[in-house]
DNA sequence: AATCAAATACCGAGTTTTCGGTATTTTGGT
DNA sequence: ACCAAAATACCGAAAACTCGGTATTTGATT
């Protein structure tokens, strides 16, 4: 699975729930003679454990957003000691305005879709030398600073939210009316309508329709 | 692009567009002897026009889900000539039960999550045999008799849908009150109403949350 | 010219949600 | 044992939504 890095080869590791994605990508990195494939995961936990106990360090950490189970790619560099040894480079079948937004929070090097040529992608691994600072992002995105503050408010808001209110955002999701929501979680409709309230006003929205319309858009479903 | 079909190897044309599967795919199947690779493309409309002129058909077709800008990978055997002439297999990175629903409904043979190893697929792929009749679905997927009654509810009310009714959709999907909508369509708030009452019952809901938690279960966003 | 589906608009009654309060109990940490 | 945060519960008024009606206009088809 691992292999020694050579000469002035550019080390890689890749993480990626897809198994053909996984294969093709070493089929292509292969035939890419400026890349050494040092290790090649399909969790998060593997490739974690991987870079928290190597001795020979990748250069770059090319990682698939969607993991599955609602794992996220994006979540893995704060869970790595030193994350920013490396170079980590976001790859994902959907990408919009948020993804982009949190992957530069999380100091990702790059974001990148799924539609792009392999050619862009080596191109992006092989421009990953120190000194390069500018964040990669392709397709590029355009959000207008409306939607900057939107993501700003909902980023945190989300972050400050309590355990409980957690569970009635999960219980909001289903669709359900106050009445049966709070039925299921064995509260008052007076003591869940409070957290909806609360929830509300961190997110900065009035109605349960624009709740379920910020679930989408920032991917909490 | 095309080669021509040769001895008793299955041919296979895919379509997907995310390049790095695509290349990942034709690197995997050209290790693989009982396949022959007749066709890769990258947009729907490539493949529906290489179907529709070929004299030298392809046995499988294997096709992404989603293939970006809304396209569904499920929609493109209706718009072939002759769709049962082939093989279909769906090869999606989520799957759930609509997705299987519909693909069952739209003729495919099989629903593969791209998690699966390559082996499957291409088991899957050279049992694609004619004769074979079942459904192939993996990972399996369970749904009782009222998920199955909700997806046949919402998959025949989606049709029945008037073009207005569809726009209301749209706007629902925005999250906002209905006095903001009905002023975007510059409507009545009461010919709002009507419509989304319309909608509602055809759909067999009763709420804006639930008509949300549909458009996610359903893939209408 | 007649017909039918679709789109538009309005009414009213009952229900639910939103949101400003206040207040008590439970829980976790120092 | 104390403190602060979290979770619980309730009130009331305004606003919004749901849903049963009815009814007119528009557009396409026959």
């Amino acid at each position: 699975m691992i292999k020694e890095s050579n000469d002035k080869k550019i080390n890689v590791a890749i993480c990626d729930d897809h198994q053909v994605v996984l294969e093709g990508l070493r089929l292509i990195f292969q035939q890419t003679p400026q890349i050494n494939l040092m290790g090649v995961y399909n969790t998060p936990e593997a490739l974690i454990n991987f870079l928290n106990q190597t001795e020979t360090p990748p250069q770059v950490i090319l990682i698939d957003a969607n993991l599955g189970e609602h794992k996220n790619g994006i979540d893995i560099p704060s869970k790595v000691n030193n994350p920013r040894r490396f170079r980590w480079v976001l790859f994902s079948a959907y990408i919009d305005e948020y993804l982009v937004f949190r992957a530069q929070k999380e100091g990702f090097f790059a974001c990148l879709s799924k539609e792009v040529p392999s050619k862009m992608l080596i191109d992006v691994i092989l421009d990953s030398t120190p000194g390069i600072k500018r964040f990669i992002c392709f397709p590029p995105l355009y959000s207008d600073e409306k939607q900057y503050h939107k993501m700003e408010v909902v980023d945190s808001a989300l972050k400050s939210l309590t355990k409980r209110e957690h569970e009635i955002m999960a219980e909001l999701l289903k669709g359900m009316s106050s009445k049966e929501s709070a039925n299921n979680l064995h509260i008052s409709i007076y003591t869940f309508e409070t957290h909806k309230k609360n929830i509300f006003r961190k997110l900065e929205i009035n109605s349960t329709s624009e709740f379920m319309r910020i679930a989408i858009d920032f991917n909490l479903i």
